[in-house]
DNA sequence: CTGAATGGATAGCTTGACTATCCATAATAG
DNA sequence: CTATTATGGATAGTCAAGCTATCCATTCAG
């Protein structure tokens, strides 16, 4: 497949195509002259992944390529993709108030109060404290002891969910699981 | 309070409220000469709303115009803010596919299933159908039966925290309500 | 009375995500 | 084997969104 058929094959546009490709978010096909490639089903796939993070989880290419970065890193466990693909899902809000604090204090007793295991780092702790704060600011009291009760059937129901990743090569382990936590995400 | 007092209490620039209230997003101030105006806390609360959407929905200005026609015209239902927060929130998506209409036969069914009620022409349909077409693409075969198990759970919850909006003045209901819709999608 | 602030208008800036054009080379249809 | 079309690589241009800066005639505050 050549870059009309990548085009053709992925829906977008084989300018599109080249500019993913001169911002390194798309591989090289394999070079056969000066000016002939070969792509294939990675190169597909790893198109649609990018659309799917753009359009879906309304990440911007520099997220993305961090994201995709963490995919091709060997180094990266498939495990931990899920909180890649999250991190980048979060918007920078200004975390100085006092209220942020409380908030965030919150969301520490609630990862404790069920045994989550999510990163001290990680950035959706910080998200769930923006979006704390901004319902307190709107006058909305939410506690989070709220969702406590059902938070064991979610937890149950995401890890019957991530038994289902197939079972192919890493790169197709590593995009499934970024695209289900984005698509999970927004669902 | 003046327009500086304004930027003070909202931490937005004073150019940048000029912009908002030129694209009509703000509205303008109590005018007492020719170059002079008061603006209140609605002001304020206003300008935040502006900003959550902004940074916390990932909005953007024309869609939040949408959200606060809504909240500004008396004909809406309070109970109605909740739809058009949504609807603002849902990226364009590509609905051609057969993939895309298998998703939104399931989406029907899930709704049904629930009794929810969801308007035929709500944009939340199609960003769920969406979802399911992205995780299909991506070799992730996601029923929403999954979901059925703990839907009555969540439906009451929800129900539950409707209770909590304060009854001040509709202005403040609706911007509560739409806050809250936009702060509870990304909780 | 004078310097800072205001509302209103207009123009300019920055970032992100493409899109278009050129060119030398390579594949391919006739 | 030639004429057309496609390709990779480089560079420049486009477009929308969301501000930001400047100017000006007024007005307020010390």
């Amino acid at each position: 497949m050549r870059i009309a058929g990548l085009s053709e094959a992925s829906g977008v546009s084989i300018s599109t195509l080249k500019y993913y490709l001169r911002e390194g978010l798309l591989h090289p096909g394999d070079a056969r002259a000066v000016n002939q490639a070969e792509y294939g089903e990675g190169h597909v796939r790893r198109v649609r992944l990018i659309r799917a993070l753009l359009e879906l989880g309304k990440l911007q290419l520099a997220d993305i390529r961090r994201v995709l970065a963490a995919v091709d890193d060997d180094g990266v466990a498939i495990h931990d993709a899920f909180g890649v693909a999250q991190d980048a899902m979060v918007p920078a809000r200004d975390r100085g108030s006092p209220e942020y604090g409380r908030a965030f204090v919150a969301v520490e007793e609630f990862v404790r109060r069920h045994g989550m295991r999510v990163r001290q780092d990680a950035q959706v702790r910080g998200m769930l404290a923006d979006a704390l704060v901004a319902m307190w600011s709107g006058g909305w009291d939410l506690d989070l002891r709220t969702f406590d009760a059902s938070m064991p059937r979610i937890l149950a129901e995401a890890g019957q969910e991530l038994e289902g990743v197939p079972d192919d090569d890493r790169a197709v382990q590593m995009e499934v699981t970024v695209i289900g936590t984005i698509a999970y995400e927004v669902a």
